[in-house]
DNA sequence: CTGAAAGCGCTTACAG
DNA sequence: CTGAAAGCGCTTACAG
């Protein structure tokens, strides 16, 4: 129950520093002009008052909050939280903060639940998520930037930041014809994105042109323990292919336990299996998964770039940009 | 370039609907008095305006920001989305937002970064993650309460929400015990926590009660990778142990991987494993894990609760709580 | 139940 | 370079 210390204020620094309250706000603001003598006094008050300017008292003179709202998966993919660290430290870094959007944004129909956009977010960032369409809606009726990173979901006209799933996809595809595979799958989820699709006709485009052999598609899910009845189908009889391309690592490694543990398949002599994304688990000794690996740290700083010279200029429109993908080779093709 | 649209204040609304501007700001304030009658005339305004209460000019007036900062670990362990998606639904259900605070806590000595508490957040919650001294100190320092979720890192004094770990440690030295193992190791990580302290001690503690025999304790480190060389050790020679328990699934499959795939042995037959916080991959089929689940979701429903209600009374007296965890057997065991 | 007014802690023209 | 003053969009006593 202890009684509840007021912070300092400008106020309070000002006394202390023995200037006026505009001058303390000069100091804090970059590139005022203020002599060396003031700004020295002030910052020795404030540290000694513990003072940090409040962030709410500005926004609503400045009308910018540089708080960004941020959009986070619901699957829980391992890569997601180094995206999540990649973006919050990127923002950090140009003077933002990142405030959750939880996946399920309120619709706020009946003006009771608090809604995200009371706190007035300067542009929002969706981060290999599933963006929510109200939430784009949203963003365009208020004017903020908004940007999707990662992945994007079809359908969505926002802003984009990914990989080149295009190329990757080709890369795969020269992959396995260099390995002499004809019979092969492209395995891809559920969600129905963009990004997926890029990478897919790549795929097939380039292994048709090498080949003459058409990839058969099959669409499992991303989650693990309902991937494996459509992959226990693909391996079953004589149109068990000889390689896999798999939409994620995750279905990857769904395809190595079940081929090698109910089919008794070796790999990557009988079966050879690509994923994508590059998660941690990609390296263990069990798996040893040959992948794509995204450009995380270059995505995020990618896309942290262009929403804050959006915030800047006012611009909304919507800008799309491809960073490459590395193929990373272990052990199975 | 689209001109900045202004978005709609109370006053727009007061105006539409011919009221005061005061009663707009009424009809937004839980508990406030006003007509039937006037509230849906002004609820129509604010729709066809689209309004929304600016959260920071009402957090100047009433001294709280309904915004919490989320300290998220640093690793990439998969039950960490799960986390930041539970914790972040709870505060949304009790009208507070959360705001990232990036695992590098700016210092700033020379008040020219940017810095969390320019935000003002109510509360911070430390989520699995390693708990920051000097965030721990600024909280104080600001009479703002700080909870440790899942996690407490040794020698910090903040409150926390944990899982009975000792329980768990108990639970596994009967479990192997149960099995006639008597040559068993706690194999730990290289991060010095409460938590796994107490893990080790009702493990060690039970298993000597009930055995007669003393766990070899073994400290790898939280990281795949650089766990493989300790687990080597461990495995080789004649101290090769019966039984491991590890302090997180992770290791535990890092174990797995080794004794199988470098020694040859066949689990649980030759070797048992068990391990702790029941993640995804615990459930694939090369694993299927034995392990403990932590209710994760009441860890969050608990942190926040505890959260909210030092911020309504202005106490941060430290509290501490512990809830119970749940053995999943599966293959390893 | 409702309105007029003061005040929250800043920033930023406007003078000097 | 610096100060006095207006204003950002709210909430909340204070009257009525």
């Amino acid at each position: 129950m202890s009684p509840l210390k007021p912070t300092s204020t400008s106020k309070d620094v000002a006394k202390l520093a023995g200037v006026s309250q505009s001058t303390v706000s000069r100091v804090f603001v970059p590139g005022s002009s203020v002599s060396d003598k003031t700004k020295q006094k002030v910052f020795a008050a404030a540290k000694s008052l513990n003072y940090r300017p409040n962030a709410f008292a500005r926004s609503l003179t400045t009308n910018e909050s540089k708080l960004v709202g941020l959009v986070f998966p619901d699957a829980d993919y391992p890569i997601h939280m180094q995206t999540l660290q990649l973006i919050s430290t990127e923002l950090q870094q140009n003077g933002y903060a990142a405030v959750l959007i939880p996946w399920q944004v309120d619709v706020n129909d009946d003006y009771s639940v608090p809604n995200i956009f009371q706190y007035r977010v300067d542009a929002v960032i969706a981060a290999s998520a599933t963006l929510n369409t109200s939430l784009y809606e949203e963003c365009e009726e208020f004017n903020i930037p908004i940007i999707q990173y990662a992945r994007v979901v079809e359908g969505t006209k926002s802003s984009y930041v990914i990989s080149d799933n295009y190329e990757a996809g080709q890369q795969a595809a020269q992959l396995l014809h260099q390995h002499k595979a004809t019979q092969v799958v492209y395995l891809t989820g559920d969600v129905p994105t963009l990004t997926n699709d890029e990478r897919q006709s790549g795929f097939i485009n380039e292994f048709k042109a090498l080949t003459g052999c058409s990839p058969r598609i099959i669409e499992a899910t991303y989650d693990y323990a309902s991937a494996l009845d459509p992959i226990r189908d693909m391996l079953t009889g004589e149109h068990c292919p000889q390689a896999v391309f798999c939409a994620t690592d995750n279905l990857a490694m769904a395809v190595m336990d079940v081929a090698r543990l109910e089919f008794g398949l070796t790999i990557p002599q009988d079966l050879k299996v690509i994923g994508f994304d590059n998660i941690p688990q990609t390296q263990w000794l069990n798996y040893q998964l040959t992948t794509f690996r995204q450009d995380f740290q270059r995505l995020a700083r990618e896309s942290v770039k262009i929403i804050i010279e959006q915030i800047a200029s006012h611009n909304t429109d919507r800008v799309k940009m491809m960073v490459p993908v590395k193929l990373i080779q272990r052990n199975t093709a």
